[in-house]
DNA sequence: GTAGGGATTGACT
DNA sequence: GTCAATCCCTACT
């Protein structure tokens, strides 16, 4: 059991603080027990000069979190069936998220192969963005939660963090804007990380990740 | 009030 | 490779 993350580590910087959680472990309670991911791909974005970004069009009810202090979790619906999570990034009043796109399974493994039993592979558990907050039960309630937090139902540590040799970094993957702004960032070979697919109108660019 | 589309996934040809 | 599922958010009338 590692200590919780260092809140100061994602406040500096969006991309910075996207490559330091790269490695990092994201515990959660589930009705179904707790299980924990290491994140391996991730996804940086930032305020008003990111058209990419939740953020770009400025604050409403469904992005606030970006917008207040680091180490918050942002949690968005999308396609009318699936959740995304990110995690808040820069001071309060700055807004910034990472998106956790992709983990492996740290623990419980007999947990998260119960909650997600369509899973062929154990590292296909938390492949993808909405995989991942289904295996960890991320869901609009937890919008907002501190995962710096001894007490949060869902908590952030510091794990096994990724050798800097083996961090690569590429175009975002679905967006529509700014498809070449090279902010995902992956731990190269590692098999739970997931497929490039580019955004609507992007050019095919960067190959496939891994 | 209402239309258009989305930081996706799983099933199917 | 293609496509449907399905609801919330945002922008615009």
């Amino acid at each position: 059991m590692t200590p919780l993350f260092d809140r100061a580590e994602l406040a500096d910087d969006v991309v910075e603080g996207a490559v330091r959680l790269l490695g990092a472990v994201l515990e959660a309670d589930t009705p179904d027990g707790t299980v924990a991911v290491r994140l391996v791909e991730v996804e940086a974005y930032r305020g008003a000069d990111d058209p990419a970004a939740h953020s770009y069009r400025g604050r409403t009810a469904r992005n606030a979190v970006m917008f207040g202090p680091p180490g918050h979790l942002y949690v968005y619906f999308v396609y009318g069936m699936h959740f995304c999570a990110n995690i808040s990034c820069l001071p309060d009043g700055e807004p910034a998220a990472v998106l956790l796109r992709a983990g492996e399974v740290v623990s419980d493994l007999g947990v998260a192969r119960v909650r997600r039993p369509t899973a062929r592979r154990d590292a296909d558990l938390a492949k993808g963005p909405a995989r991942l907050a289904s295996l960890l039960g991320l869901r609009r309630e937890h919008n907002g939660l501190d995962v710096i937090d001894p007490t949060s139902p869902v908590r952030l540590r510091v794990g096994t963090p990724a050798d800097p040799a083996t961090v690569r970094s590429g175009p975002r993957v679905g967006v529509t804007a700014a498809h070449t702004t090279p902010w995902r960032f992956w731990i190269d070979g590692n098999p739970a990380v997931s497929p490039y697919r580019p955004g609507r109108g992007a050019p095919v660019f960067g190959g496939r990740a891994g």
